[in-house]
DNA sequence: TACAACTTGGTGCTAGGATT
DNA sequence: AATCCTAGCACCAAGTTGTA
């Protein structure tokens, strides 16, 4: 029988491994490779998990929901052959520490009264596409458990929040009154410095579109009057995208607008100066080696 | 909910003007 | 003549909208 199909949560030490054992790598190190996780009751209802495949082992948390099931989510990999760094390696304090962010975002209702007694609330709806993330994660766990794919979340991730910033600039470029690509052609040709002007070719280059795309952004904008094709004295072939005082306007006030939601994202989620380092430090890793 | 029509924005190709 | 650069055109893909 699965462990989702008891009809009540089960209690610490229910047949789980006790915390003690999952505590160092050197105590997970007697423990046998099995397909499901070893799980230790935190609390009633909530566990934690860890996966000790042939060639990976993972930390879990697992919260009961009712009628015999439970949500389950990937928490990151566990510390037995690399040292953590408390992001995508964890030690058993921090899957502790973070099962426990999870266990506190949920509180939506999965056990009953007794969360909105302990005072648990609601997380914004946003956390629910990181959830289906968790999802994905989770079904690789389960279905590929002698790969180690603790990478494909971290990517999942990287693309949900870009798709998440160009919400933001959508958003913002709408209330400067022109569409995303448009923004983008402002913020180039503010942020090349006085006098503010690029030629078409350099243009496309550095947002990665095609010199066809860049000359209908350009037509768009010329006729909106936030920029202006100015003639290239120096090499009479060449034209330069000039923006005109109604663009940088635009411009500055959308930067402004950017900086100030960045601003508040970033106090939401905490981030220091030096976490904000060592993630930038890892992303760079990343690209210098992923081709 | 499924489908078709329509819209939008992008790509690839190429013509043409200007310069080297 | 060769090269560089811009811009126009046809086509494509994805998203949106309207309808049954």
């Amino acid at each position: 029988m699965e462990d989702n199909e008891h009809m009540a949560p089960r209690q610490a030490s229910d047949g789980h491994e006790d915390g003690a054992s999952l505590a160092t790598p050197e105590s997970r190190a007697a423990l046998q490779p099995r397909r499901k996780p070893y799980w230790h009751a935190v609390d009633t209802g909530r566990h934690l998990g860890y996966y000790k495949g042939a060639r990976s082992a993972s930390w879990h948390a697992r919260l009961f929901v009712g009628a015999g099931r439970y949500e389950e989510i990937l928490l990151g990999k566990a510390d037995d052959s690399a040292g953590a760094d408390g992001l995508m390696v964890l030690n058993y304090t921090q899957a502790v520490a973070r099962s426990h962010e999870w266990w506190s975002g949920k509180g939506r209702g999965v056990l009953g009264g007794a969360a909105a007694r302990l005072g648990l609330r609601n997380r914004p709806k946003r956390r629910v596409q990181t959830d289906r993330l968790d999802e994905v994660a989770l079904a690789w766990a389960r279905e590929r458990p002698d790969l180690d794919l603790s990478l494909v979340g971290l990517f999942l991730r990287i693309k949900q929040a870009h798709y998440m910033h160009e919400r933001r600039l959508t958003a913002i470029s709408q209330a400067v009154g022109v569409d995303i690509g448009e923004l983008h052609v402002l913020l180039a040709l503010r942020r090349a410095g006085a006098p503010y002007a690029m030629r078409p070719t350099d243009l496309f280059k550095s947002l990665l579109v095609t010199s066809g795309a860049m000359s209908k952004r350009i037509d768009r904008m010329e006729g909106m009057k936030l920029v202006a094709r100015v003639a290239d004295h120096e090499d009479l072939r060449s034209s330069n995208i000039v923006l005109t005082e109604a663009g940088v306007a635009a411009a500055d006030k959308a930067i402004v607008r950017i900086a100030d939601g960045l601003a508040v994202l970033r106090a939401e989620i905490g981030m220091s100066d030096a976490q904000f380092s060592e993630a930038d430090s890892y992303i760079r890793r990343i690209l210098s080696v992923g081709g």
